[in-house]
DNA sequence: GGCAACGGACTAAGCGGTCGCTTAGTGCTA
DNA sequence: TAGCACTAAGCGACCGCTTAGTCCGTTGCC
């Protein structure tokens, strides 16, 4: 727990993002009320604005970190190895990992972009438009390389980034399949989608 | 146009639904109102209630005609060819390319499904499920005859769905990429995906 | 050491507006 | 004249957000 959680307003805030989250992700920003999330979190509806300016910037909280997140998770992996095909699969086993076990977030981070203001969607955006080039630059290398066989690494990037954030839609917790048992799926599945190893 | 769409009944109940299409696509089921759709539709408030039960019962019709859609273009595809490999491959075109051409209908049909009554839900529920056991059934033909290399025909088959559904996200009428070329890369995804000619 | 004051977190109550839906009335066409 | 499609007006409930007041804990002063 950081240092700004440890006051009282620390954790009231965090409880206040954590009921957010959980109502955000089930019923979308529009079909959840201030006064459900302040519910949820054992709170009068007004407690919600002494901790966030409004509704909307409770949303964008919760997409910035939540993109900051992925972000994260794409780095560490991509810096793991320089050998194109044990990048991209590293890439796409901590992306696929990722959105199975936070899907709660990750469909808020994915599927709750319309309900931002055009300021702060457009922050968003452009961490996602990077997401998507720094993917299609390491399918890129590994064509450059020699050692992926795919016609057209725009659409190969758009197709692996869809497989892992799809997840979010349709992992369930008590899903037959584990997080990690995805991921090793998934990754092996990036590998096929830009032709590692046909050549 | 139908006999039904030849009315002025059926006139106003056609434009009422694709008013509703174009919001609900684009702000969600809770992002939109009542009021915004008759506005659209260039009618009162009241008119909505003339030609649908609730709010509720419009989405319910739009996604049902929705699902329906899908399922008559996955079966069309099926039916053209016994081979495995051409058929996936035929299928998986006709999949991506009716939700790239119809994104904004399939952004309903997949994403607004937490909106439906129980009832409804459930009804819907029941066609997804049966799309993807006839997808798996597909690959697991394919894996049977050996045409097909995958370790896991499950979850191959919740990938190749994927695909198809996330172009529904990010599909955009205006994007770098025809239907076309998108419904073309992504037969041979699928292809790809499942491990044909592999062996 | 005790008391008073201040500030922060929170609540009760409410505002102005919007929501899904209903009803009574209107107009037009067959 | 009757019925269908539609509208104006409205109902009860809910919405995002604000404000004045309360309570508790901390700090400072005597």
């Amino acid at each position: 727990m950081s240092s700004t959680e440890n006051t009282r307003a620390g954790a009231s805030r965090a409880r206040l993002v954590e009921a957010a989250v959980t109502a955000f992700a089930e019923r979308g920003f529009h079909g959840t009320s201030t006064r459900d999330i302040a519910a949820a979190a054992g709170m009068s509806p007004a407690a919600v604005y002494v901790h966030h300016r409004s509704k909307e910037d409770l949303l964008y909280l919760i997409s910035r970190v939540g993109h900051d997140d992925t972000v994260a998770v794409i780095r560490q992996a991509a810096d793991s190895t320089d050998d194109p095909a044990a990048r991209l699969a590293a890439v796409m086993r901590a992306f696929a990992l990722h959105h199975a076990r936070e899907h709660t977030r990750a469909r808020i981070v994915n599927y709750e972009l319309n309900a931002l203001s055009r300021e702060h969607l457009a922050e968003i955006s452009a961490i996602r438009r990077q997401i998507r080039l720094d993917v299609q630059a390491m399918i890129q290398d590994g064509v450059d390389a020699g050692v992926f066989d795919t016609p057209d690494p725009a659409k190969a990037a758009m197709a692996v980034l869809s497989l892992g954030i799809d997840i979010a839609r349709w992992y369930r917790d008590d899903g037959s399949w584990t997080p990690e048992e995805i991921a090793d799926f998934y990754a092996d599945l990036a590998l096929r989608v830009v032709g590692a190893g046909r050549r």
